[in-house]
DNA sequence: CTTTTTGTTGCAACTGGTTGCAAGATACCA
DNA sequence: TGGTATCTTGCAACCAGTTGCAACAAAAAG
């Protein structure tokens, strides 16, 4: 796990501390290969040590997400979902409201789109965390599928 | 308030029902001039009646949602805001993280992203209900300023 | 005007997520 | 190895928003 030296090394450069709770909701992550629910992620840490309060899991979900090791979506069902992307360059979410699919854009993709804002609005968009939503190609002929 | 017979007309003909609570949400949102959370709509709402539920308040935002004549932005505080838009073209919404000013896109204005998303991922992307997080042109420059 | 249908409301309970705080644990230093 | 500063945790209370349901009320029909 190249991950969890780098994770240690982001801590102790900002002067956090590494600790169960943190290595146990790493792990999960990477057990979990996709987007789940923090309540899915608390299920395999609990799995590891009982003890462990929903908060912490939240707390740490928050932690990683700023140092970019989590992207955070928010699929429109009231529930968050992260994932691991450890150090690939942030990406805009596709969700959709077909199938429930989440698909990543590279955020360079859209560059065209932080040009026009920043020249007709003055405006910095920030587009890392941005899920936009829709139909995929599947969904968009047939009608549309219960997640 | 041509505002108010348009609506009469959409809600007749979508089977619904003109209410008293519906119709003071409506006059809270004509005040407001703005963005306002549900509570400061509520707030508005009690003057007119005290005994409005506030789950009435949400239930008649997203209704008025729905039907197009509110636009909801989530300013990234925790709490959504709302405001009258009337029969504008829909908006993609610009907050800034500095001073918390809500600017309006048209729509028409990020078409071209539209277009990528199609091409590229086959997915079709609905924009109605966007919001996009940075730095406005004021705040860019200086240190930012709290709300 | 009364009845009937069916959409709407207030209420209370609940949901996902956040926060304040005292107790506990980590990392550093002597 | 022991002491200490301070970061982190579990807990319980809280927050914005949603939901199930029985009572209520708008609109249409008689």
């Amino acid at each position: 796990m190249a991950c969890e030296k780098i994770f240690i090394r982001e801590l102790h450069q900002r002067g956090l501390r590494l600790t169960p709770q943190r290595e146990m909701v790493l792990s999960a992550l990477h057990e979990a290969k996709g987007f789940e629910t923090a309540e899915e992620i608390y299920e395999r840490v609990r799995r590891l040590s009982a003890s462990v309060d929903i908060s912490t899991i939240y707390r740490t979900l928050d932690l990683l997400h700023h140092m970019g090791f989590v992207a955070s979506v928010d699929a429109g069902d009231g529930q968050a979902r992260f994932a691991l992307t450890a150090l690939q360059e942030p990406h805009v979410h596709l969700v959709c409201q077909g199938c429930g699919r989440i698909v990543g854009v590279p955020i360079h993709e859209v560059e065209p789109l932080l040009q026009a804002l920043r020249a007709r609005y003055g405006f910095e968009a920030d587009l890392d965390d941005v899920t936009l939503y829709g139909l995929c190609e599947n969904c968009r002929g047939s009608s549309p599928s219960a997640r």
